[in-house]
RNA sequence: GCCGAGGUGGCGGAACUGGCAUACGCGUCGGUCUCAAAAACCGAUUUCCUCACGGAUAUGAGGGUUCAACUCCCUCCCUCGGCACCA
C-alpha cells in the first residue's frame, strides 16, 4: 500500500489508548450497582496469539461496552484467562517449558494484541485461573457438591482418549472422536469422579423457557442433549425365574405387538440368563463378539443387526404371553434399562432385527388408510392409529390408548411412569497435571475425606518431572500424593486427578465482581445486585459444554444458598465465525490473518470497522483484504469532512465547488440544503440506535452512517458564503457522526471529537437523541403502479389530501398514457408510500 | 430420520408489520487529476432487447392467496449446524 497515510492512526490510536486507561475509563466501582451493565465476553484459553477471528468476538463486545457506557450505564467488562488445560502440558513434555511459564507468557501476548485493538477492560478485575487464588474456590466448588453428594467417584466405563492420555466427558466425544485432537475415543473401566448434573436435567431444560434472549438454536442443542422422553418401566417376570426384567418404552401402546425382548450384550442380568441354556456357550461366545464391537460402529443406524436367543421366556403382563428374551447389538445399556419389549410391526429398528432372525411381526395399530398386512409391510409402522389386537383397547386411537395402557399398568402395578433422559453424569476427573487438583483426601481408616475449606486450596506442585510418556507428573509426585487425614491424622494420599476444565470456567463470570476475595468465592451481596450477567457473548461452539456446565453450577451455587438467581445469563449472543479460503482459520491450514499487520497499515480502528461491517456477526463470514481497504478509505473520508467542517467553521476555504454555484448560491437553496442535512442526520441517529437496540446490527449501522457521510460530503462542496446556518448544520452534523462512530471506531472519533473542540471524552457524552420533527419529510416521492407495475414517480408535498393527490396522478403524463382509455377499476392509496392504479382488462 | 438456521447481482450483503427489490461496501468498466502510474475523487454497473427514449426479466424450483409477495400458505430441491439403532 501507499505510504501516504489517509490520516494519521499511527498516533492517535496509541494516544487515546493511554487516555482512557489514565482515566480509568473501564474501571467499575461495584458498589454503584444502580445502572449496572455487566457485559462479558467468554474469557479465553491463553494460546501464542490471537487472529482476526478471534478479534470478532472482543471488538463486538468492546462495541456493546462503550455504546452501553454512552447510555449512560455503569458498565462492567472484564477480561480473564482459561488458563489450565492440555496444550500447555503437552508443550511442556514436547520443549520443557513449563506449563505455568508458557501460559503466562501466552496471557501477556494476548493482552498486548487485545490493547492494540483498542479493546478496553477493567483489568484490575483479571482473572487467572490456574492461578492458587483462584482454583482454591473452584476446588471448594468441587467440595459442596461433594458434601450434597453431587460429586461421587465411581467405577464406570468411560471414553478414553488414547492420544491425550486422559477420559472425556461425553460432551467432548464429538463423532467418536476426542473434541481437542481427533483421535478416536475407546471405551475403558475406571474409577473416575462425576458430576451429578442429571440430577438437574429437568430444570436444566424447563428453564430453557426462561431464556427468551437466547438464540435458539443453542435452545435447541441443549434440549437435544439433555434428551427428555417420558414413558413407561414395565417389570417383567422372567418364566421359570426368581428374577425380573425392567423395561423402559415411550411406546406402551404397542406392548400387545411385543413379540421379543431385546437386552444389551453389556446387561447385568445375561450371565445369569445364559447359565444352563442349551448352548451356553455359543451363547457367550456371541454375546463376548457383540461386547468387543466399537461403540461407534454399534451406534450407527446403519450397522447391522446382530443378536443371539437365550432360550428364555418372559411372560407378558398384559395377556400373560410367553415372549422370547433376545441379546441384541443394537440396544444401549446407557439409556433406559438396557432392555426393551420389542414390537416390529411398529419400530423399525425391532422391524429389521425380527426380519433378521425370522421373529413374528403383529400389528397392534392400523393403519386407518390403508390397513396393515404383516406378511407384506415393508417397513414398521411408527405413525399413530387406530388399536387393533389390543383386548379391551381396541377402536381406540392410539394417541388416547397411550395414556389409558399406561393408567392400565400403574392400577395393576405392571409399571409406572418414568422420565428418561440422555443427559449423562458429567465427568470431571483428568489423569493430567496442568489443572486443578481434586480435593480429595483417601484415608485407609477414615475411607474418601474431603480437604477441609481451611486446607485449600491443594496446591498443584511446581517442581515436578514432565515424562515423554504422557502420564501426569503428579503420579510420581510422592511429597506431593502423601498426606495426613484431616480427621484421624493418620498417613494418607492424596487424589492425582485434577479437574476437567469446564469446571473452571462454570463459575468465573462469578469471580469478576469480587476478584480478590480470600476468605470466600465472591460476595454474595455484590454478585446478587450485577448477575445475571447482561449480555454474554461467545462463540456458538460452547453451545452445549460450557453453557450447561454454567447454567448447572449456578443453580448449585442457587440451591446452596450463596446466590439468588438460578440463570446466569440473561442475554446471549453468539457470533460466527471467520473464514479464510474457505475454512476456519488455523495454523495447520495456513490460513490464519493476524492483525498486527493489518493494524500497522492501516491502524485498528481500520480493522475494527471491517471486522463489524463484514456481515451479520452472527453468521459465518468470508475475510477479504480487499475489503479492509474499502473501510479504510471511508475512515479517510470522514476524517476530510471533519476537517473540512473546522476549516468551515474557521471561515476559512468558503467557496462552493458543486458544478453549478447559482444553483445553490441562494439564500433559499442553503436553507433547503441545511433542513435537508439535519433530517438525514437525525434519521441516522434513529437508524443506528434501533440497529443497536434491536439487536447486533451494527453492519447496517454502518451503512448508514456511510449514507450520512456520502451525504454531508456532498453538501459540503455546495456551501456558500461564510457563517451562514449550512456551516453550523455542517458542524452539528459532523458532531453526530462522530459521536455515532464512536463505539465501532473509538481512536479516530476521540481524536475527532476533540479535534471539534470538546474537552471530555466522548464516551462521557450522552448518545445523540434524534428529533422526531426533523426527521419528518417535507416532500414525498411517491411511486406510481399500474396494475402492481412501478410505471412512474411524482413528488408531492408530504400532507397533501387524497383527492389531490389522485387528481396529481391522473395528469402525469406517463400515468397517462399507460391507463389510456381503460377504466379504472380500483386507486390504491397507501398513505405516504405508494399509490397502485388497478385497470379492467 | 428428527430439530434448528439459511438460499437475493460478479462477491459480502440491505429491504420495517405484505407496498419503489438489489441500500451500503467490494470488484469491474469509463472519466477527472498526472509526463506517467499509484492513491484520491466523479460516474456507470441484475440480466436481456434497444443508438436512444424505453421495454421485458429476476429474490433456490413449481403452484396458491392478494390491487401488490424476498416477505404469507402449499409442494419440492439444495446448503450449513445440532442430535440420532435413545427404546
Amino acid at each position: 500500500m501507499n505510504d501516504e497515510k489517509l490520516y494519521p492512526f499511527d498516533s492517535i490510536e496509541p494516544k487515546w489508548q493511554k487516555f482512557w486507561r489514565d482515566r480509568r475509563l473501564f474501571n467499575v466501582d461495584t458498589k454503584d450497582s444502580a445502572d449496572k451493565y455487566y457485559c462479558l465476553m467468554m474469557f479465553p484459553y491463553p494460546s501464542a496469539a490471537l487472529h482476526v477471528g478471534h478479534g470478532r468476538n472482543y471488538i463486538i463486545g468492546d462495541v456493546v461496552a462503550r455504546y452501553k457506557m454512552m447510555r449512560g450505564y455503569n458498565v462492567l467488562a472484564p477480561m480473564g484467562f482459561d488458563s489450565f488445560g492440555l496444550p500447555a502440558e503437552n508443550a511442556a513434555i514436547k520443549g520443557g517449558i513449563h506449563p505455568k511459564t508458557s501460559t503466562l507468557n501466552n496471557i501477556s501476548t494476548m493482552k498486548r494484541q487485545l490493547n492494540q485493538w483498542g479493546v478496553e477492560y477493567d483489568w484490575d478485575r483479571e482473572v487467572i485461573s490456574c492461578l492458587p487464588e483462584y482454583y482454591k474456590w473452584t476446588q471448594w466448588i468441587f467440595v459442596k457438591l461433594y458434601e450434597k453428594g453431587l460429586a461421587y467417584k465411581k467405577k464406570a466405563f468411560v471414553n478414553w482418549c488414547p492420544s491425550c492420555k486422559t477420559v472425556l466427558a461425553n460432551e467432548q466425544v464429538v463423532n467418536g472422536s476426542c473434541e481437542r485432537c481427533s483421535a478416536e475415543v475407546s471405551q475403558k473401566e475406571l474409577e473416575q469422579w462425576f458430576f451429578r448434573i442429571t440430577h438437574y436435567a429437568e430444570r436444566l431444560l424447563k428453564d430453557l423457557t426462561k431464556l427468551t434472549e437466547w438464540p435458539e438454536r443453542v435452545k435447541t442443542m441443549q434440549a437435544n442433549w439433555i434428551g427428555k422422553s417420558e414413558g413407561v418401566e414395565i417389570d417383567f417376570k422372567i418364566d421359570g425365574m426368581s428374577e425380573t426384567l425392567r423395561c423402559f418404552t415411550t411406546r406402551v401402546d404397542t406392548i400387545y405387538g411385543a413379540t421379543f425382548i431385546a437386552l444389551a450384550p453389556e446387561h447385568p442380568l445375561v450371565e445369569t440368563l445364559a447359565k444352563g441354556s442349551k448352548d451356553e456357550a455359543a451363547l457367550m461366545k456371541a454375546v463376548r463378539k457383540m461386547r468387543n464391537e466399537s461403540k461407534i460402529a454399534r451406534s450407527q443406524a446403519e450397522a447391522e443387526k446382530e443378536g443371539a436367543f437365550t432360550g428364555k421366556f418372559v411372560i407378558n403382563p398384559v395377556n400373560g404371553r410367553k415372549v422370547p428374551i433376545w441379546i441384541a447389538n443394537y440396544i444401549l445399556m446407557e439409556y433406559g434399562t438396557g432392555a426393551i419389549m420389542a414390537v416390529p410391526a411398529h419400530d423399525q429398528r425391532d422391524f429389521e432385527f425380527a426380519k433378521q432372525y425370522k421373529l413374528p411381526i403383529e400389528v397392534v395399530i392400523d393403519n386407518p388408510n390403508s390397513p396393515l398386512n404383516p406378511e407384506t409391510m415393508k417397513e414398521a409402522y411408527i405413525e399413530e392409529g387406530v388399536m387393533v389386537n389390543s383386548a379391551q383397547f381396541n377402536g381406540l386411537p392410539s394417541q388416547a390408548a397411550l395414556k389409558k395402557i399406561a393408567e392400565f399398568f400403574e392400577g395393576n402395578g405392571f409399571g409406572k411412569r418414568t422420565v428418561q433422559y440422555k443427559l449423562r453424569d458429567w465427568l470431571i476427573s483428568r489423569q493430567r497435571y496442568w489443572g486443578a487438583p481434586i480435593p480429595i483426601i483417601y484415608c485407609p481408616k477414615c475411607g474418601i475425606m474431603p480437604v477441609p475449606e481451611k486446607d485449600l486450596p491443594v496446591l498443584l506442585p511446581e517442581n515436578v518431572e514432565f515424562r515423554p510418556t504422557g502420564e501426569s507428573p503428579l503420579k510420581f509426585a510422592k511429597d506431593f500424593a502423601n498426606t495426613k487425614c484431616p480427621k484421624c491424622h493418620s498417613p494418607a494420599m492424596r487424589e492425582t486427578d485434577t479437574m476437567d476444565t469446564f469446571v473452571d470456567s462454570s463459575w468465573y463470570f462469578l469471580r469478576y465482581i469480587t476478584p480478590r476475595s480470600d476468605d470466600r468465592p465472591f460476595d454474595s451481596e455484590l454478585v446478587n445486585r450485577w448477575l445475571p450477567v447482561d449480555q454474554y457473548i461467545g462463540g456458538i461452539e460452547h453451545a452445549i459444554l460450557h453453557l450447561l456446565y454454567s447454567r448447572f453450577i449456578t443453580k448449585f451455587l442457587h440451591d446452596i444458598g450463596v446466590i439468588n438467581f438460578d440463570e446466569p445469563f440473561k442475554n446471549l449472543f453468539t457470533q460466527g465465525m471467520i473464514i479464510k479460503d474457505g475454512a476456519k482459520m488455523s495454523k495447520s491450514k495456513g490460513n490464519v490473518v493476524s492483525p498486527d499487520g493489518l493494524i500497522k497499515d492501516y491502524g485498528a480502528d481500520t480493522v475494527r470497522l471491517y471486522t463489524l461491517f463484514i456481515g451479520p456477526p452472527e453468521k459465518d463470514a468470508e475475510w477479504s483484504d480487499r475489503g479492509v481497504e474499502g473501510s479504510y478509505r471511508f475512515l479517510g473520508r470522514v476524517w476530510r469532512l471533519v476537517e473540512g467542517v473546522i476549516l468551515l467553521n474557521k471561515g476559512g476555504d468558503v467557496v462552493a465547488k458543486g458544478g453549478d454555484i447559482a444553483e445553490f448560491s441562494s439564500e433559499d437553496a442553503q436553507r433547503k440544503l441545511s433542513e435537508q442535512l439535519r433530517r438525514k442526520t437525525h434519521q441516522t441517529i434513529k437508524k443506528v440506535t434501533e440497529d443497536l437496540e434491536g439487536g447486533f446490527h451494527f453492519n447496517t449501522a454502518i451503512s448508514s452512517i456511510m449514507e450520512l457521510v456520502n451525504e454531508a460530503s456532498d453538501i459540503k462542496t455546495k456551501v456558500f458564503g461564510k457563517n451562514n446556518t449550512l456551516v453550523e448544520c455542517l458542524n452539528k452534523s459532523a458532531e453526530i457522526i462522530v459521536m455515532l462512530l464512536s463505539p465501532f471506531v473509538p481512536h479516530i472519533a476521540e481524536e475527532m471529537w476533540h479535534a471539534l473542540g470538546k474537552e471530555n471524552s466522548i464516551f462521557k457524552c450522552k448518545w445523540p437523541q434524534y428529533d422526531k420533527s426533523a426527521i419528518v419529510e417535507k416532500v414525498l416521492t411517491i411511486p406510481i403502479q399500474v396494475n402492481g407495475k412501478l410505471r412512474s414517480k411524482i413528488e408531492v408535498p408530504a400532507e397533501i389530501d387524497n383527492v389531490e393527490l389522485k387528481a396529481r396522478i391522473m395528469a402525469d403524463p406517463k400515468v397517462k398514457s399507460w391507463v389510456g382509455e381503460k377504466a379504472v377499476k380500483d386507486f390504491i392509496i397507501v398513505p405516504k408510500k405508494l399509490v397502485n392504479i388497478v385497470l379492467s382488462q
